[in-house]
RNA sequence: GUGUCCAUAGUUCAGUUGGUUAGAACGCCAGGUUGUGGCCCUGGAGGUCGUGGGUUCAAAUCCCACUGGACACCCCA
């Protein structure tokens, strides 16, 4: 075979395309019923948006992007993530003087070179949310159970939500201090990976999945404990919240998200029914980004969440069967005049909204048939010279094999009450 | 980027210690009625054995490289 598509990718075939719609209609309901408005930006932006954005020391931007010069030398990047896209959106827009609150979801493919592996592609779907301009912690509590609340929507059974505080440019600093030092003790028996992110990134050698990493930070000291009084009444009243709400949730100190613009409230949703790659969805507070990519202090929450782990646990779970198109009718012609009436009446059919089928390859009519039976149409048309000379046409139920005469001018009137 | 396993018809797979025309099931096409589907019967089409090298008298089978896939590490959605 000449060509594949790229290593990391997939054709989403029209077999399985039910299946993103009923996702995404279903995500789109429920933004809406809390209120968040849909945003599109482009796929690709300026390499620096993310880069300032994500923090030039992550994984994402330090390896993970796909980057390359446009013709005019300017450096460009397939959007990692879209956090960043939206707050540039914002900004660009002024959306922040419109009103003082901003509630946008969105449903866009998403790029990262990574190696493949169960649940992670190259180019893979996210949605996702942000709420812009509040620093209550409701906001944080309302973004956190709407993440709930559409994986409850699809009576997904087995996810779970940790939330964690990452404290904020006041608190973290002393606390990182805190760990280094405590991590330095035993310095030399961590991993190697760990051992790199001793200098740079502490906080992420406490979710290391190194067994001996784990054994060894075990009574490593948490951000959680660790809080500025601001921080620590944050995420204390982020709790009630939810406990109000009935969000089920537990405390996981080790939370840390992978980019760096998250403060405060972090979170993630797992699912067990998934690979390695166990995140349905992940987020947090992220008051400090705005500022980052050049606009003025704009407090901020946010999740973004894999479609297609949201998908393998549909799989799972069974939920789809059957759903796909298949047309009410099928118009079988039995000679060279029925190919002409079999056009004409799929138009008349299709076109008060009663979705028909018919011949394209000169087949038999036993081949006809066949066809029809394959893709399931309700009803098939008989139509040939005999018919059209009588001007009444056979018509067959395909699930009983019953068949009827119908005369031409009442077919339109017999098929709207058959497929009401 | 690293590691392990894998790569044969459209699909899921079989292919014996390397040996001659590479098989099955399902799917597809046609026929079994002269204008009628599903079940059944009969026949048919369809394979550069991922690609490129190498070993050998002989390679789908052994070796190497590359590409791709699955899974895990890493990281994350």
């Amino acid at each position: 075979m000449k060509f594949k598509s790229v290593k990391g990718t997939k054709d989403i075939l029209p077999e399985d395309i039910f299946k993103w719609h009923f996702v995404e209609q279903k995500i789109r309901s429920i933004m809406h019923t809390f209120n968040y408005r849909e945003i599109r930006t482009p796929v690709f932006e300026e390499t620096a948006l993310f880069s300032r954005g994500i923090g030039e020391l992550t994984d994402i931007v330090g390896k993970e992007m796909y980057t390359f010069p446009d013709r005019s030398g300017t450096s460009l990047t397939l959007k990692p993530e879209m956090t960043a896209a939206v707050m540039r959106a914002y900004l660009q827009n002024n959306l922040g003087e419109q009103q003082p609150l901003t509630k946008v979801y969105y449903i866009s493919p998403m790029f990262r070179q990574e190696r493949p592996q169960a649940g992670r592609l190259r180019q893979f779907h996210q949605f996702g949310a942000e709420s812009i301009g509040s620093s209550n912690p409701t906001s944080d509590a309302e973004i956190i159970s709407l993440s709930n609340q559409i994986y409850k929507s699809f009576e997904i059974r087995n996810f779970k939500t940790s939330i964690n505080s990452v404290g904020c440019e006041k608190c973290r600093p002393q606390y990182k201090e805190i760990l280094k030092n405590h991590l330095m003790g035993f310095a030399q028996k961590l991993s190697e990976e760990s051992q790199k992110r001793l200098e740079q990134n502490p906080l992420r050698i406490l979710d290391s999945k190194n067994e001996t990493d784990r054994e060894l930070t075990k009574n490593a000291p948490l951000v959680k404990d660790h809080l500025c009084e601001e921080c620590a009444n944050h995420f204390s009243e982020v709790q009630q919240i939810l406990n109000k709400l009935n969000v089920p949730y537990s405390i996981d100190g080790r939370i840390v998200r992978g980019l760096d613009y998250y403060t405060k409230t972090a979170y993630e949703i797992v699912s067990s029914d998934l690979g390695s790659q166990d995140a349905l969805a992940g987020g947090g507070r992220y008051d400090l980004l705005v500022e980052q990519i050049g606009g003025k202090i704009t407090p901020s929450v946010g999740f973004a969440a894999g479609i297609e782990r949201l998908l393998m646990t549909l799989e799972k779970g069974n939920v789809f069967s059957g759903n796909d198109i298949s047309p009410d009718v099928f118009i079988a012609a039995a000679d060279d005049l029925g190919k002409i009436w079999a056009i004409e009446t799929a138009m008349k059919l299709r076109n008060v909204g009663i979705p028909s089928e018919i011949d394209f390859l000169n087949r038999s009519l036993k081949a006809q048939m066949r066809e029809a039976d394959r893709q399931k149409a309700r009803f098939v048309i008989v139509a040939g010279a005999t018919e059209i000379e009588k001007q009444s046409f056979t018509i067959k139920n395909m699930q009983t094999g019953v068949q009827m005469d119908v005369p031409s001018s009442e077919i339109l009137n017999h098929f709207q009450n058959e497929t009401r």
